[in-house]
DNA sequence: CAAAATTAATCAATCGTTTGATTAATAAAA
DNA sequence: TTTTATTAATCAAACGATTGATTAATTTTG
């Protein structure tokens, strides 16, 4: 076999395991499960990734590239303002959300276990890089005198993080309140997206720049 | 042994149930662990509650009754503006919210799983009647030329519903991003609570209220 | 051939549940 | 009021099923 079947045959058990563990948790996914539901023999996930955990773990792995990248571009352009920044930063974070919610369900369904472990803190630091990308653009709004001075910072990074959280991870609950299936992806995309950058944008606007 | 004893006997276990199935889901909560923290006989479990998923179902049962006359109070009150019965909600909210946040990782933790179920639907259809409370302030808000008539009412309570669940339940994120223990009842009581009541007006009133 | 990949079979451990026996509490009968 | 019967509560032990992991044998690849 070549290195790229391979290559192809462990992403495709990442893209397997990604899901099921995404909708049944970490340990309502069975080992059996992946392996079958991917067509593969069940020793091949130990042989490939060690363990259950080792394969949970190379799912993030895979993903943790993409987010610096997106990161840094948003925020160090110096040649326009903060709340320009904010937007481009809501239209990039929607539009990534949105695009890997099945990777997004994964990170927070452990994420709201309470046990502290090597695998959550390992998951933590990864999206704290985003908080502090956030941050920077609104302490820099308050320092240009651009935002009002009294917002509160973190708790307006919760509503980001928050609302995104809710509408992607809690389909029961969403879809009812939207009135659409938010698991369609035609909806999502021409619907929701737009929507939701819109909103967030015209939210935050009211709340942070000055009248 | 008397019925009192046994009342409370049943009703340490559902608290203990209540903890241990919201700090490790579901699955990860096993029989004998709960049994074992409440120091009661393995077999009393499926003895009281018939078995694993009828014990977790009873955790419900106790706690429906105290939704709706809460909800009831707040917004039938017609000497009031929206926006004061707004502010009124998001009080009692938050209020309800920290007291029982044990509870609402419970209800939201199975909520985020995909998999449709009796349990599920009938835990969405508790918190829908939150939703139309909400939504009826919303909407006589815009009727009356309270409101901008362009708000987007459903997203509006995504951000309500999505803040507080992200506060209460990624607790690992929300602790960082505060920068205190969340799980620390005493900085949930004397700071995080009336800081979150205190922004969640201001950040609806900005967003909702004409100026 | 030798190395890597893949398989079926099997492992001990743990899962939720059930069992039969025992004790404590209550009701009925004398 | 005793004595007897009935019910409820509790327990240790064991059930079959499933879990994640490992083994040894087989196939494929280079």
């Amino acid at each position: 076999m070549m290195d790229k079947d391979k290559i192809d045959k462990k992403d495709h058990i990442l893209d397997v395991a990604e899901k099921v563990f995404s909708e049944l948790g970490y340990d309502g996914a069975s080992t059996r499960m992946i392996s079958g539901e991917a067509g593969v023999n069940m020793a091949m996930l130990n042989y490939y990734f060690g363990s259950k955990e080792g394969l949970y773990l190379a799912i993030f792995e895979r993903k943790i590239s993409a987010f610096r990248t997106l990161l840094q571009n948003i925020g160090n352009d110096d040649s326009i303002s903060a709340w320009d920044k904010m937007e481009r930063c809501i239209d990039n974070y929607v539009e990534r959300i949105i695009a890997n919610n099945c990777f997004q369900k994964l990170i927070n369904r452990e994420l709201t276990l309470n046990k502290r472990t090597e695998l959550t803190d390992k998951m933590a630091n990864i999206l704290m890089t985003n908080v502090h990308e956030f941050k920077k653009i609104l302490q820099e709004g308050v320092d240009k005198g651009l935002f009002c001075k009294d917002i509160d910072q973190e708790l307006t990074i919760m509503v980001i993080f928050g609302t995104k959280n809710y509408l992607i991870n809690s389909s029961h609950m969403s879809s009812r309140v939207m009135g659409h299936d938010i698991l369609d992806p035609n909806y999502l995309e021409t619907q929701l997206k737009p929507r939701m950058k819109a909103f967030m944008k015209q939210l935050l606007k009211s709340y942070l720049v000055k009248q």
